[in-house]
DNA sequence: TACTCCAGTTTTGTATCCACTTCCCAATGC
DNA sequence: GCATTGGGAAGTGGATACAAAACTGGAGTA
């Protein structure tokens, strides 16, 4: 009997809507699409060596997570590169410590049990973080993927579907800001890494509100320190 | 000079992905199309007389939302509504309860000009609300109006694009578990109303702190009631 | 010179076709 | 009698063909 892997796509030929999406993605979080850029279905297509149809689904997955919109003003209607502005940053970075507040607050409330492993694991990660930031030459990628796993950490301990799916769409947005800023404040990682501590310690003796707050007050104060290097670097369409 | 206008298409043809999500969405939001029900792409064009293609598209975005999810078994990844439960509605609520008490906050923190010509209106419809709750047999679709309207009118005027977008696309789910809860709790809509007034004076004296919690204490409770409506009818897959 | 209008080209939106997967059911063999 | 398997049916995903709309540039005119 021939067993046909059911579901099972080892790489052969996986969802390429999704291909595509992740793949546009990364290109406009690394700007190496512009702010501003118009994006052409049948170029992508040609680009990426398949037809339009997989390109239009994740052109509109793209564009209702908020990577592309359709330009506001009223002529050009075409789909094109959302732009990097101090005001989205804020209300971005907003939005974000809302969602992480609350799974926060429900990782602060999980058994006792769960948050002191979650609390270990979050140590370890917080521990890396600062020796990353510590030496000499910081490398950016490193800094900002630790980052990025201590917070994911505690959402998919705590969250439940929708809260995970709503910041998986929404938290990645906030890298295209987040690059920048990780290039410019390295100096300032050790600050975050406090934070990060108030975070800890409001999950391990479970303090739901606290976690709620210090969550928020991390990336308020990312904002903060956001705003101050795009004034001194200008707002750029590109950079 | 003749003008042709732009983008303005005043019914002529709109687009039809996005008349067949609005369709589809009503139809699972009041309940037409049942939890559990399997979406078929062929029978959904046949029935609004279109091609598959827009069809696909307006199937694409009701997943992306949460309306309507791939049955879990690898069965043929046929889309199926999404169920109610009771801990679905926990976890919705406290979302919409965070979103709209970031927009609760902003509002607060508005020109006190504005404030004031906002909460002018959140009274008037929150009297509309009290008074179409106090009548002998309560209309449940104009409470449920009213209610939506109190809530969008401070989220439009305070939140950025990025908050309103997620709103727009979030709280419509909420609807499906609101009309279950307003049609069982009509006689706790008074309580709901006093929350109501909370929220406004907040925002009429510009406290964010306050508006921010005021809000997401609406929420809550209103999660817990309709939990125990959700109890107490059970949860059903189809109502 | 600036503005309007028009035709050509580009790009999106819709319909249809094809291939592949999955599902269902019935016939068959143990 | 029951499990297995084979074949058709149903359905989705991808590609392509076609139509409609929008942007482009340029030519003509006030």
């Amino acid at each position: 009997m021939m067993i046909r892997a059911p579901g099972a796509n080892p790489t052969g030929r996986a969802d390429r809507p999704k291909q595509v999406y992740e793949q546009l993605r990364d290109l406009i979080v690394h700007g190496r699409l512009a702010p501003g850029s118009r994006l052409v279905e049948t170029d992508i297509a040609k680009r990426f060596v398949v037809s339009r149809t997989p390109v239009r689904g994740a052109l509109q997955r793209l564009q209702q997570e908020g990577y592309i919109l359709d330009s506001p003003s009223m002529r050009q209607s075409r789909p094109t590169v959302a732009p990097l502005t101090l005001e989205d940053a804020r209300e971005l970075f907003s939005i974000v410590g809302e969602l992480e507040g609350l799974a926060g607050r429900a990782a602060a409330a999980l058994p006792q049990a769960k948050r002191s492993s979650l609390a270990k694991e979050l140590i370890a990660i917080n521990q890396d973080f600062r020796k990353a930031a510590a030496v000499p030459r910081p490398n950016h990628n490193r800094l900002f993927d630790l980052d990025e796993r201590f917070h994911r950490r505690y959402v998919e301990v705590a969250a439940g579907p929708r809260l995970l799916a709503l910041h998986q769409a929404v938290k990645p947005q906030a890298e295209r800001y987040e690059r920048l800023y990780v290039s410019f404040l390295s100096n300032e990682i050790q600050i975050s890494a406090r934070e990060h501590e108030a975070i800890i310690n409001a999950i391990e003796v479970g303090k739901p509100t606290a976690a709620h707050g210090a969550v928020q007050t991390n990336w308020h104060n990312a904002a903060e320190r956001l705003g101050r290097v795009i004034k001194r670097a200008g707002e750029r369409g590109r950079w």
